[in-house]
DNA sequence: AAGCCACCGTGAGGATCCTGCTGGTCGAGG
DNA sequence: CCTCGACCAGCAGGATCCTCACGGTGGCTT
């Protein structure tokens, strides 16, 4: 999931990124209000998390402009104060939800969720499959013909978006936006890299290959020949 | 689809023009506004991505001089800046959209494609057939009758063009143009060698021939006789 | 605080694959 | 039967990709 986090104590923010980011999300950051709005607009983003205050552009005319520019991406607001006028007054502007500070992690998690409108780990898909090759991503653990895989922590990224996009080229530039969260060609050979080592541990030893190469395009996992 | 990229940082250029060539368009490139302008009065494109900064005539100038020639292609424009005054200038300019560096490029894919007024993903057409011969956009795979049939990246744009064009026949130099990117004539049989491991692959073994030879003009894909 | 270790990006070298060209052959049309 | 366009197998240059070893970084332990 990605998530837009505008915030402008660089201590909160550094926390909250972090948190989400191990949560598995991909966060954009801004640090205040104008920035926010831009990356807002931008569109692409999920949940958006905002502080009420913020330099430049306060949260609340943020989202309000937001919501003007026809995004409606569902935002939380983060604030100090805790009274019912701000909870009113935020929802007004197009603000979804409201968390005062200090806050716990946990429940910021919970209401992306919320927000995010998926259903709560019920229906929730928990295991891709691609022919014998298996990826639990709760336990984040991989396994091929029940045999466990020990993969590295971008190993496991790049190999669960692929998996999510069964059957289809995904593209290097994809895959760098997507995995890395680079906007740019760094020009080496990290893509390369990484499949490579991923073919040793998902493919090698296995009959059938499942990671497939399609030159000048970008890569596909399948499991049929 | 076809797009003419003006950036004048050849990083940004390369790394735009290999995305959007990995996702299947064909790119023509100028490094600055004059030669921009050049290409782009020369029609034939269906957007323009536009760096506002470039050496000897910028962005914003570039695209309305575009716009007094009578060339009606949509463009849009990168910027550095994000201000909303930048954004106005730019519409004012005649630009359609706006996107600020640095930007996901999977965003600028998005926009590129509704602006060229494509029906936004629901309807988009990703699979074409012609009689038992299906090609997936997507999944960028060919099958014919069920069996899978591996292309190489040349061949499948060709064949990609043929089948955009069911029942029209296609000449040489459409296909020169097409899917080579050549404005000139190679005086080769590049095209015809193409065609002939074509058919290698797509007609030889099936009942049916798709691919026809029209003398003297060219080549058509179709069904029946 | 120092040292160790896991992880990841870098860059080079080499393997592999793609593609355009050549030139001989085929076959349609006149 | 002749001519010209079309076909296609084989080849080589070059682009792309794979793999490996190395070193930096940051986290963790002692």
């Amino acid at each position: 999931m990605r998530i837009l986090l505008v915030e402008d104590d660089a201590e909160t923010a550094a926390f909250v990124a972090r948190g989400l980011e191990e949560a598995g999300h991909v966060v954009d950051r801004a640090a205040d209000g104008q920035d926010g709005l831009f990356l807002a607009t931008g569109g692409g983003h999920d949940v958006m998390v905002v502080d009420r205050m913020l330099p430049k552009l306060d949260g609340l005319s943020m989202v309000r402009a937001v919501r003007a520019a026809g995004i409606a991406t569902p935002a939380i607001f983060l604030t100090a104060r805790a009274g019912l006028g701000d909870r009113i007054e935020g929802l007004e502007a197009g603000g979804d939800d409201y968390l005062a500070k200090p806050f716990a992690f946990a429940e910021l998690l919970a209401r992306i969720n919320a927000l995010a409108r998926r259903p709560p780990l019920q229906q929730e898909i928990t295991v891709l499959r691609v022919g014998d090759l298996e990826m639990d991503l709760i336990r984040r653990s991989v396994s091929r013909a029940g045999k466990r895989i020990e993969l590295q922590p971008r190993e496991f990224r790049l190999l669960e978006f692929l998996m999510r996009r069964e059957g289809q080229v995904v593209t290097r530039t994809m895959l760098l936006e997507g995995v890395w969260d680079f906007h740019f060609d760094p020009k080496t050979s990290v893509v390369e890299t990484h499949i490579s080592r991923l073919r040793g541990k998902v493919d090698k030893g296995f009959g059938q290959e499942l990671l497939h190469t399609v030159r000048g395009a970008g890569y596909v996992i399948r499991a049929d020949g």
